[in-house]
DNA sequence: CTGTTAGCGCTTTCAA
DNA sequence: TTGAAAGCGCTAACAG
């Protein structure tokens, strides 16, 4: 750019290339004097180095990309939003790649990232089908961590939370609060995370001695018009007292089937949904959530990636688990 | 990084480096078999060019900034979503800084981006008080969008929403539903995106005859608590029959204040809300909003950054305005 | 249509 | 403690 550069830096300084980059970069074999003039001057003259020159001598890029299904999913949002802290304490840069849930975008995206764009990649996959060995040939090649919706059939640096746990807990709640009849509606069931909520519903259901019902059990469709007729139908055809959604996206449609229903909200159908929308309490009529530790597990994430790039930690296929919280609404008395 | 280089594509097709380089950006000065050849091979290796390099070589990074308060605000993280859209399509790259409404680290962050790093900015700002010469200082330097939180002081593109018509036509509506004492919670006052939304408030007070009340307008203090405490005594000292919330955020101590005081929104009081939130209609007992078109004003001020990146186009000082939409939920009977 | 060559701005041996 | 010089991988002017 317009920018001022090494060269002239040194011209003005009657110091080589060399001294000023090596003043720059603080290097103890440079004179506390000739530091001081070069620092001088280039806050004077607002010298920025150019990163491309340097990353590519260096093959360093200073930079992360954090490759995830939507921005507009407060979960991810928040990831985002600890990934980028941690980032800036490392004085590095951070890339957004949107997935939309699309495999071959996502195995796309991280073939490109191969080049030296970035030092190491932070992802939450979009799916667990096929592409494992384009991810075993990436892993290969750069720094990478999983986290949330992770890859089971690879070994890598993970960072989840506690899904089994968490809608366990959650279902036996509803069971103690006196459901007997509770819907399961299931989603990311092409992932770990997605079969391990559902785990964590059934055990907890046979564990109770409540009996199962296969009918109450629906997935996900990605549309919400489509999972509010489905969910209509269930709540018509089995009156379920209970519901837990796996999904966020899931407890608008499943609100608006219960009000047409004129089902009230926990009265006739108590609801708990995985939810990390921060203004959850405002909900209607008392929706409790199970909130999972989105900004920590994108702290969490980045901190590690950090470590690895550090070469300071390397613990090869750790996976760290966060807790989720359930958050009862004392509003509803359930 | 462990990858293959275009000396190495080269040499194993017996060709120049200057050669393969053209083959595969297309130029029509290479045979149609030579660029066969090297494509099949590129391919073959997987071979990704080092962006360092050719950013270095040919000062273009094919990289944007975004540069916004939070990315959890749900207006911000929709308007990456448009962003993102649009650099994709372009085969661009998107970085993410977060300034959490600190104008100091806004100057840092771009002043560090002027070193080539990217190839424009898009940017919503923290405050326009002072820093107005780093800002022009910058655009000197490189092409700079300004969305939704311009700054006004500053010749410069921009995208914005229509602040002052939106908040006068909610304003309208409360008056029309018979509200006759309609508090202002205040915020950004220290941004034009604010002071308009203020304006439209008072002029629809005004044209309406309704008596305007200083008392009535509370400045947010960017601490739920506090705000929770100043709604509560608004709401207990002034008794409003109507609210207009500036700000998302406002909106949740607003409800909590409501609730403890008894008050039934919309029965009581009736509440009009800036925001974003994708599950509004979730929200209890039926907040009515003013919703601002993010993903387009993202897809917007993205398109017209890379109008004026591929001078395609370029009127200097152009604000395209968007309009918002005001969505009165059904449930409410107002 | 293809090759030779210089150089983008920086870091890093190696030599002084 | 400092400088000279090479070179990271790519692009583009110029030559053929």
């Amino acid at each position: 750019m317009g920018n001022i550069n090494l060269k002239e830096l040194a011209l003005a300084l009657n110091l080589s290339t060399a001294t000023v980059s090596r003043a720059l970069r603080d290097s103890h074999e440079i004179s506390t004097e000739t530091k001081k003039k070069v620092l001088e001057l280039a806050k004077k003259l607002n010298y920025e180095p150019n990163p491309s020159a340097s990353n590519l001598r260096s093959q360093k890029s200073k930079t992360i990309a954090v490759i995830i299904p939507e921005v507009t999913n407060n979960f991810f949002s928040q990831a985002i939003n600890g990934i980028e802290e941690i980032a800036r304490q490392h004085d590095y840069h951070v890339l957004i790649y949107q997935t939309h849930e699309n495999s071959e975008l996502e195995i796309a995206f991280m073939r490109r990232l191969l080049s030296g764009r970035v030092d190491g990649i932070l992802i939450s996959v979009a799916s667990e089908t096929n592409d494992d060995q384009d991810f075993k040939d990436i892993l290969n090649e750069l720094p990478v961590v999983f986290f949330d919706r992770v890859n089971e059939n690879i070994d890598a640096v993970k960072v989840t939370t506690d899904d089994y746990e968490s809608t366990y807990k959650a279902t036996t709640h509803l069971i103690e609060c006196g459901c007997r009849k509770i819907a399961y509606l299931m989603a990311l069931n092409n992932l770990s995370t997605g079969k391990k909520r559902f785990a964590g519903y059934l055990a907890a259901m046979k564990d109770n001695n409540v009996t199962e019902n296969e009918a109450l059990i629906i997935p996900d469709s990605n549309n919400d018009d489509d999972n509010y007729t489905h969910i209509k139908k269930l709540l018509l055809d089995e009156k379920p007292d209970g519901i837990i959604t796996s999904i966020e996206n899931l407890a608008l449609p499943c609100y608006y089937a219960c009000r047409d229903l004129k089902l009230n909200i926990p009265r006739d159908v108590k609801l708990i949904s995985f939810s990390n929308l921060k203004t959850a309490p405002l909900l209607n009529p008392s929706l409790s959530t199970i909130t999972q530790p989105a900004f920590e597990m994108g702290k969490e994430a980045a901190s590690i990636l950090f470590k690895i790039l550090n070469k300071k930690y390397f613990e090869p296929n750790e996976t760290l688990v966060l807790k989720s919280v359930i958050i009862k609404r004392e509003s509803t008395g359930f």
